[in-house]
DNA sequence: ACCTAAATCTTAGCGGATTAAGACTGCGGG
DNA sequence: CCCGCAGTCTTAATCCGCTAAGATTTAGGT
């Protein structure tokens, strides 16, 4: 499969049009703009330059219904998400995830289930990575 | 304790700064451009200038060591690395400490010895935790 | 006391992000 | 057929980060 990758990291202003998105499916320039959870509510203006943008950095794609655009993700959460933590595993730990890891624990408090979670997440890690290596 | 919070998250260039006062302890801005790791190294005037706009922003202090200016750190590590974790935690993954993991592990093959590492971390914070609980 | 190195203060250009408005274009529904 | 809405394209102002240099001051060591 290996999907391409996003290359390039939205910016803050571009990560809130995302959410939107990801949250919708898709979505219209004036549904992006009332779904926005930001207070106060941007400019449409604002959303639509951003799109404009957005859709040459390849960030999003649209189709027309009728006259308007709606406007869809070409990235998904999880590819943003990878890119993101890289980027701050090389600026902030030294490439290191122990590191990371130690500094996620601290950022605020965890919750017992959590902590489960993470564990199985590192389990199911370790089985994957066995039998892809077979 | 409850140390003050670090406020304002460094930008890329300052944190290049940073790390080599956290490697080195104190520098004076000579020394901060010989121990910088990136290439080219930074302008005199440059680092100069970024220490002047940190100390504004009270990242680093100054003393003075006969006519030059040693400078250390005001934040720690740790004080970076919990703020800007937190902040992607909120900015890409709802606060879900889980979520980071995830694209944590996927980010980059994780080593098995790192996963060892992973583990040991998450278990220590728990019986630390239970501790501090009790 | 003087020279020099390092500091200060000022300025400046580039690039990107953000926000927004104005001019105009063109399609679809009534 | 034409009005209006949603699009396009252009422009722009503001702010920040980054980089760097020039002018001037100051202080230390010989």
């Amino acid at each position: 499969m290996t999907a391409r990758h996003a290359t390039t990291l939205p910016t803050r202003a571009e990560l809130r049009i995302l959410h939107v998105l990801w949250q919708l499916g898709q979505a219209t320039v004036e549904e992006v703009v009332t779904h926005s959870h930001s207070s106060p509510k941007p400019n449409y203006k604002t959303v639509q330059t951003l799109l404009r943008i957005m859709e040459q950095k390849r960030l999003v794609r649209h189709a027309s219904r009728g006259r308007v655009f709606v406007f869809e993700p070409r990235v998904t959460r999880e590819e943003v998400g990878r890119l993101s933590v890289r980027t701050l595993l090389e600026q902030n730990f030294g490439g290191s995830p122990a590191e990371l890891l130690v500094n996620l624990l601290e950022a605020g408090p965890v919750e017992e289930s959590e902590l489960d979670e993470l564990e199985t997440l590192i389990r199911a890690y370790r089985s994957q990575k066995r039998e892809s290596s077979s």
